[in-house]
DNA sequence: AACAGGGCCAACCGCTCAAAG
DNA sequence: CCTTTGAGCGGTTGGCCCTGT
């Protein structure tokens, strides 16, 4: 029953790779190919490695085509705008950074991208830890591009049926031009902004781009599985009208109104809602 | 010069899903 | 149909390096 086992994970080294071991797994890849099995690779290459590491060598530093340098300001513009679109999908941003592997943009979001976005959006209390919990569409295995061929970086609309709510601490925008780029609705689109009890204590919010708020104004609770059905109703929604529209997850509004979805008096079963439409230049109407 | 702290990044860990047997 | 493994992915860690004190 099953497969023949991975490997000796006794035997196997671990930790920084040896230029030595460099040297053979490319010399060997490149004239031999991968043959579709990493397992089994270590051995023909006279490696006492694992194949996961000899995959994540080859993967992130030996293959050709490789860039190792300084993020441009493109890439970065590209990685932020499908991170706040897809949340960490590491890998399918990579697609659309030639040379760049998951693990790089990873770090580089990690490491540097994460604070130069938020040090642009001072937080206006910082004892309020708050969280957007992210519902990026999940990948399609049989193809994953499906999501990609749906985004279009540079002019703010959303994929179809993406639920995107980024893990971002609240904040309140400052820049008119970060403000359309987070919340690329068109001028006049209705909004419906609520907070997510479903994600209890954590203050965290459910923000909707609704052409009909008002019908969904009355049906929000406590429950995820009702939140579900929200997200239900408004994936059908556009679905019959061919709409576009999506949940978003920043938002821009007066400080009243982030005021009372912040503050965690509110019991569990508190229904606060604030119905509104984007404005000129992005913010609340 | 010595140490502490933070940044950076390669590599590992652990999970999910599909496929093998 | 069930169990086990492989592949792929995102999260996390550990160690090196740099900078400030």
């Amino acid at each position: 029953m099953g497969r023949a086992p991975c490997c000796d994970k006794e035997n196997v080294k671990k930790g920084p790779w040896s230029p030595e071991e460099d040297a053979k797994l490319k010399s060997y890849i490149e004239q031999n190919g991968t043959g579709g099995n990493w397992i089994a690779l270590p051995q023909k290459v006279g490696l006492k490695r694992c194949g996961k590491s000899c995959r994540l060598r080859w993967l992130n530093y030996l293959r050709p085509n490789l860039k190792h340098g300084a993020f441009s300001e493109e890439e970065e513009n590209i990685i932020c705008s499908l991170y706040i679109r897809i949340g960490s999908r590491w890998s399918l941003i990579a697609a659309q950074l030639p040379g760049r592997t998951d693990n790089d943009i990873k770090n580089y979001w990690n490491t540097k991208l994460k604070k130069k976005l938020l040090g642009k959006f001072p937080r206006k209390d910082d004892h309020h830890q708050n969280q957007y919990t992210c519902r990026a569409p999940k990948q399609d295995p049989k193809n994953p591009q499906k999501i990609l061929n749906s985004l279009e970086i540079s002019n703010g609309d959303s994929p179809a049926g993406c639920r995107i709510e980024p893990t971002l601490p609240a904040y309140i925008p400052s820049s008119t031009e970060m403000i359309k780029r987070l919340l690329p609705k068109p001028e006049g689109t209705p909004l419906l902004i609520t907070p997510d009890h479903s994600l209890n204590g954590t203050n965290s919010h459910l923000l909707a781009a609704s052409p009909q708020p008002s019908s969904f104004t009355n049906c929000l609770s406590s429950s995820s599985a009702e939140l579900d059905d929200i997200f239900g109703q408004f994936d059908s929604f556009y679905e019959s009208t061919g709409m576009s529209g999506e949940i978003i997850g920043l938002l821009s509004m007066p400080d009243q109104v982030i005021n009372s979805f912040m503050y965690p008096s509110m019991e569990a079963s508190t229904m606060v809602s604030y119905q509104g439409s984007i404005g000129v230049n992005g913010g609340l109407v």
